[in-house]
DNA sequence: AAATTCATGTAAAGAGTTACATGATTTC
DNA sequence: GAAATCATGTAACTCTTTACATGAATTT
């Protein structure tokens, strides 16, 4: 059934696009969610499932059932032409800016309501996870660049690559960032 | 009354990082949330009343009502020494490593589907609107950042100044990721 | 035999946006 | 006199997370 007059979810662009680079069941799209997709957009099992079902009522995607184990038919997930179409047409659409939400810098910014040395604490932990983030980024984009198809641009691997990079420019920005706070709290402690 | 037991959610500490800079009626909570706090947190006012009665409730902020316009009597907010100590100890509490949630990356993770033409095109807009938020950032550090306490870490101007950088900075790498990736779509094209 | 993974769902609750609702004061 | 701003709330809906539920196949 297609139902071309349903909106379709950011999330719902999230699956399309990973099952546009290939089929799926919805167990596989839980998993590939978390990874590299799970870096810039994050959804859990509870949240695919359904959102699935509407995909396919849209006819976005269609299933067929194969065996598997699990106390229900286990599906197997194909992205249609439509859903191709309807994928493509969205990334090049419209641009709205969109409201950044932070938890890291709300933070900081009350940040004068605490001693120096719980701020520079602080910053020190945030660094900590950045630099975790950014050698699993790493890792991640040395596997991928070298690849066939990296550096051509109607390849899943070139949109893969170009995104860790920003990743890791964002990532590097941020420890600069952090460092330059800390260089700002001591300049004032002397 | 008190009640220490209730959780407090993000958008809480958001609004009593506000009211430790200055009290406040909720109109005014939802005006100051616009700028430069809605640079990474935003809410609506119909968010924002309900959690005043709740951070009210909790022991966290304190009102008493003022004359003003309107139906409603309005009340003009305080934050308490309960919340002074718990915002403080929030912003130096335990970090999760936050999920990232950025669509503008969901987008070009399947800019593959599209051409480069209008894979080159995206990516111009998408350099357009880094360009007049990184503008906008840049006006309103220059505001902040001569201003006497801008360079005091206690007072919170110096936090509008560190967090201001950190978008500036971001910002900034945003767009030499995006003529990075216009250069990788024209490698490839020749 | 026990633990993990595969596999798909629903329920409840919290977070966030949009829309509805009201009415006084101030500015044009 | 009209429009904008001040001022506070509720309702409905969407999005997201956490928890509940089930059971087969595989690995330890």
């Amino acid at each position: 059934m297609t139902d071309p007059a349903a909106a379709i979810s950011n999330l719902g662009f999230a699956i399309l696009g990973l099952l546009a680079r290939r089929e799926s069941t919805g167990y596989e799209v839980a998993q590939r969610m978390r990874r590299p997709i799970g870096y810039f957009w994050t959804a859990r099992h509870s949240q695919i499932y359904p959102e699935l079902n509407r995909l396919d009522a849209a006819g976005m995607v269609e299933h067929e059932v194969i065996d598997g184990a699990g106390p229900r038919p286990t599906k197997r997930y194909r992205i249609t032409e439509t859903g191709r179409a309807a994928l493509a047409a969205w990334v090049v659409g419209e641009l709205e800016p969109q409201p950044v939400r932070d938890l890291e810098v709300l933070r900081l910014w009350s940040i004068w309501t605490v001693d120096p040395e719980a701020a520079d604490d602080l910053i020190g932990r945030l660094e900590d996870t950045h630099q975790s983030v950014l050698d699993r980024y790493l890792e991640e984009l040395a596997e991928v660049a070298g690849q066939p198809g990296a550096r051509d641009p109607a390849n899943p691997l070139f949109a893969t690559r170009i995104t860790l990079e920003g990743g890791i420019r964002s990532r590097r920005t941020a420890l600069e960032w952090c460092a330059w706070m800390r260089a700002e709290l001591a300049a004032a402690n002397r």
